[in-house]
Formats: C-alpha cells, structure tokens, sequence
RNA sequence: UGGCCCAUGGUGUAAUUGGCAACACUCCGGUUUUUGGUACCGUCAUUCAAGGUUCGAGUCCUUGUGGGCCAACCA
C-alpha cells in the first residue's frame, strides 16, 4: 500500500526527520480521533487515509479513538456508525479508545494542577469572561477569581464535581496569560459543568472536560507519537503543548502535534455541521443519501474502497487550501469499477424497435462477454427477440456523419447481437416517435464469425428484448450544489444552492438476469454508467442507483 | 491596530532539501475499439510580484500583494 517509491507529503518528511533524529521506530504511534457526533465524510477519508497509511508505512499501531467529551451531543449511534466506515475503507486499528477512558486521569491531573496554582475555578458568567477576554488587539484582564487560594479552588472544584452547582455557573480555568496574542491562552477553560448523561459514563460525571484539556493529554497517556490534525487547530498547539508540560514525564513519548489543510470537494460541504443541516432539513432523506459526500452515502452511491483510498491518494496531504474538483474522485471509481464491474444491458429511456424480417414469437440466447477487461469473468446468454427497446436519443429521422447511432436508411449493430438497418418509424398525434421498423442480416450474428459478422459498422448500440426485460426502479443523482463551493460566500447560505434537480427517479428495463442482484452489487450498465443495487431493494422491487457516468465524448460533440 | 499559517498549469499534489519544474485528473486533438467506454499517443506552467544572496533559486533573505485561521462553558 505504501509505495517507497513516492514522493513524500510534508507529514511523512516530518515522520522520517524524527526516525532520522533518533527518534525510536517502535515508539511510532498513531491515531484517528473523530468525535462522535456525527457520520464521517470524504474529508474524514484523508484524515484516515494519513494516519492508517502511515500505521502501515511504519509497521507501527494506531488507535481509533472517540473525543466524546461533550455528551451533548454525542451518541452512540455515530460510534458504531464510524467503526463501520473505517472498517469498511479497510483500514484495522490497534485499540478502540473513548477520551471518556480518561476522565478520571484527567480528573486527577485537573487537582495537580490547581495544587500547582495553574488552574482556578471562576464562577463568573459567560459574559463577564468573555468580556475579560480582550480581542486579537488588545490583551485581556485578569479575571477577579485568578487569585483564589489553592484550598478555596479544591474545595469549589469538588463542588463542581459532586453536582453542587447549576450548569453555567461555574469552571474550572488554566491559569495561562491573559495578554498573550494568542486567544487561547487567555486562561481558557477546561472543566464546564453539564447535568447531562454520557452515552459512556452515563451519570457519573458532571463536569466534562473541554478539547484542549482532553486532546494532548488523551494523546499522552496512549504514548502517540504524532497527532495529526487540521489547520484550524494550529493555534492550539501551544496550548496543547502548554498542558502536556503541566504533566511530562521526560522518560516518555512526548506527543507532536502538527497540521494540514482539510480537504474541500467542488460542489458539496464537507462539515458535519452542514452535512446534519441537509439531514435535518429533509434536503436529503439520511446521513447515507446516495448524494451526501459521506462514506456512508458514498458506500450506498456504489463507490469502492479502493476508489476512495485512491483518491486520498492521489490528492495528497499539504497546507494550502484547496478545492478538489470532483472529477479526481470520479476518475477513481470509474477507474476501479472498470476493472471489476460486469457489463449488462439495460434501456433507461425506451423507444421500442421491431424487426421484421424476424420470425414472431422466436428467441436466441445470445453470448454476451461480461468483462472485457477480464477474461476470467466469463461470458452470459442474452435473450433476442422480434420486439425490443433501445434508447430514445440513440435513434434520429436523420441525422449528420457524426451522428453513429441508428437513423433511417443506415445500419448499426446492436451488441452481441445483429447488423440491423431502420427502414421506417410510426409517430404518435403528437410527432413523437413511438417506433421503428427494422431489417436484420441473419448473417450478421456476432461471434458467429461469417463474412457479414465481421463486418465494420460504426456505432453499436445496447438494447433489451422486450418480452425479456426486467423493471427496475433507477435512482439517477446530480450534484447536490449548483455552486463549486456553496459554503464560502460571505454573504449567501449554502443552503441557497442546492441543486433541485439532484435526485431523479426513471424505470429502466434490464436484461432478465438482472432479476436475481443483490444488494450492494455493482454494475455497469453498457454505454451508459456504474450502478449499483440500492438498500431499498427487494425481490419485489429492484431499485437501482446511478454511481457514476461513463466518460461521454459523445455528449460533448453533440453539444457543438 | 495584533498573532499564526499559506501561495507551483483549469484542479490536486511532487521536485533527490540550492542543480534540466514531475505525476494524476480535467480540457483540447488523434490512434485503436462490436461500449462515442477501456487502452494508447500528443498539446496546455519559465513556480503571486519586485528586489537581493549565489556559478546556479520553485526552494534561502527582504519588502509587497493575495488568501485562510484566531475571542463557543463545541470539537
């Protein structure tokens, strides 16, 4: 999985100059640590990705651990669904840790210190604090509590801590610097009351620590080396370092902290936040709509692991920001399912065709290569018959050279099957074409290796003998955004671009066989995309989703 | 008015740490093809700007410009 032969990302030079300064191998430890609110997203997938990869690089552990330090909003529901997803892209962790494991250590340490007279209780409102906090320009004022005795500060956090006071009203607070130009230093807060069960600890809590506390520390006693995290926690590094001096051990690992730009895709959100707004709001049906940039939504659409791995891949690890253009992960699952993914016939958008010179009520079974791409996935029968539909944009009256499809007068083969050529077609009151009237060459057959067989004709076309075909429900999907980064508009909601037109629900006709796929199951349909069998499937009813399209330089002439 | 981070083609990353700007995607053009798919070939950047150091700068220094982040009892 880990090439030695590729280039580095910035993360991987930091790793290698540590080995190079005689930083132990062994001592090499990772982890990944989502909080579990929320269902993880494609720019948790490079977060994984980074850390899992770099476990496999260096042969060395990495923990999957749960910041589940605010029981307001965390439930066990997120745990399991984050377990199954990082599971799923096929990555094996070490240790599942809870930050919720830690809560008594990081108890203990709180009373070090405030013995050590680095923390306080301040009992002060929200406001007051905040308006104690100063601004990016002007430093901050001490807070009238900073001063409280260490017997006066113990006793008041055992308060807290027996439940004596009301959420709000109290915390506890690192005694820091109040004009540093770093906000986070201005004695921030590490202990905040909350009468709330924990989907973990239940009710023996009720003061929780807050992230800073919890981050480094949690990094510490799991003896990680390197913590990875997003750019917007930069700031906290020298609070996070500032904890972990409160509490060193020099014989151990000191945990480094660095950070890199989280990923943003073109044309959706990448934020837990926004992505339970779309839930919320009904924009999509669940945190695994076949449209959500989540794994699970991602999994549901029909994508693969390997897709998503590659992607992570591929668009690397660095500082800058930056706006994935969706196509890089698109060329990923298109590139994998073309290995993988049988080919079958199916007809979304029907027009019927009926051969005359074919005998009535006659059927062939006919051999249909399921992969050219590879020869071990054997080859299926096919039925033909008199009567069958091929797509209505894949028949024109008359058309330019360009045009390779079927047009009166001209011939056009249909695959695995025969050269037919349209002579006529009947329209409806309205001008609409309903049908067309064919002539086949008997001789013509494929793979039946006759003169007329091996004959050239430009366009092939798929198609589904009526008699035959299966119904299938097809859920066609669009972007979710009709702007390439709906969420950087100072003055517009992301919520004002949605795409109404994302989801599109047809019936499409499939070869019979079809009748028997199973949930999960990924095909391409010939000519016209990757699909796979949606969970809503049944044996009564088969829906199937669109993954992706197939490259189209068709569309592309045709726009000219 | 403060602090921190970043800047390489349309997109995302590289560049043996000062030595011919590389890879993938996209776009455009072509070859092959019983999928207008796949595969294959080709075109597309003197690295934000200006100075400086150097035999030599994407890489180091200075200044500027542009962008992002920083004041939740969230993570």
């Amino acid at each position: 999985m880990s090439d030695d032969s590729k280039a580095l990302n910035f993360i991987e030079h930091i790793v290698e100059e540590d080995l190079a300064n005689n930083f132990p191998k062994e001592q090499l430890r990772f982890r990944f640590p989502p909080e579990p609110n929320g269902y993880l997203h494609i720019g948790h997938a490079s977060s994984i990705s980074l850390n899992f990869g770099l476990g496999l690089r260096y042969n060395a552990p990495v923990n999957l651990r749960f910041d589940d330090t605010n029981p307001a909003k965390e439930e066990q529901e997120f745990v399991d669904a984050i377990k199954k997803d990082v599971k799923w892209l096929g990555y094996t962790w070490d240790t599942e840790r809870y930050a919720s494991d830690y809560f008594q250590q990081l108890y203990d340490w709180a009373i070090y210190l405030i013995k050590n007279e680095k923390a306080y209780v301040d009992n002060q409102s929200s406001e007051e604090m905040a308006a104690q906090k100063g601004t990016p320009t002007q430093p901050g004022t001490n807070s009238p509590n900073r001063d409280r005795s260490v017997k006066e500060n113990l006793a008041l956090f055992n308060q807290m801590k027996n439940g004596e006071f009301e959420e709000g009203t109290h915390v506890l607070r690192a005694k820091i610097d109040m004009t540093s130009s770093n906000m986070l230093m201005r004695d921030p807060i590490m202990y905040r009351v909350l009468h709330k069960a924990h989907h973990r600890t239940n009710t023996d809590w009720c003061i929780y620590p807050m992230y800073d506390w919890t981050h480094g520390e949690s990094d510490y006693i799991e003896q990680v080396s390197h913590s990875f995290c997003t750019l917007e926690f930069a700031m906290h590094r020298e609070l996070y370092d500032w904890f972990l001096d409160q509490v060193y051990d020099a014989k151990k690992v000191r945990p480094k902290q660095r950070e890199f730009a989280r990923r943003n895709l073109s044309h959706t959100v990448v934020s837990k936040r926004k992505l339970a707004q779309l839930v919320e709001n009904g924009v999509v049906d669940s945190w695994d709509d076949p449209r959500m940039p989540t794994i699970s939504g991602l999994r549901r659409r029909g994508y693969t692991p390997e897709s998503i791995r590659n992607f992570t891949e591929t668009i690397g690890i660095a500082k800058r920001d930056n706006l994935i253009d969706v196509s890089l992960l698109e060329f990923q699952v298109r590139n994998h399912l073309n290995k993988v993914a049988p080919r079958v016939m199916a007809v979304l958008d029907p027009l019927k065709v009926v051969i005359t010179n074919y005998p009535e009520g006659e059927e062939e079974w006919l051999d249909a290569e399921n992969n050219p791409e590879d020869e071990s996935a054997g080859s299926r029968k096919v039925p033909f018959s008199r009567e069958f539909y091929i797509e209505k944009e894949d028949f024109r009256e008359e058309a330019n050279k360009k045009f390779f499809r079927l047009k009166l007068g001209k011939e056009v083969r249909l695959k695995n099957a025969y050269i037919i050529k349209a002579e006529s077609c009947t329209k409806d009151t309205d001008g609409n074409i309903i049908e067309v009237q064919c002539t086949y060459d008997p001789k013509s057959k494929s793979g039946s290796g006759t003169e007329e067989s091996l004959r050239k004709v430009k366009g092939t076309l798929h198609w589904v003998s009526i008699k035959h075909a299966v119904e299938a429900e097809v859920r066609l999907y669009d972007r979710l955004f009709t702007d390439e980064s709906p969420d950087t508009h100072k003055d517009k909601d992301f919520l004002e671009f949605i795409n109404p037109d994302s989801l599109q629900v047809i019936k499409g006709f499939l070869e019979p066989h079809l009748k028997d796929a199973k949930i999960g199951d990924r095909v391409q349909f010939q000519r016209l995309g990757y699909f796979c069998v949606d969970t809503d499937s049944s044996s009564e009813k088969l829906v199937f989703n669109k993954t992706v399209g197939l490259r189209d330089s068709w569309a592309k002439i045709a726009e000219k």
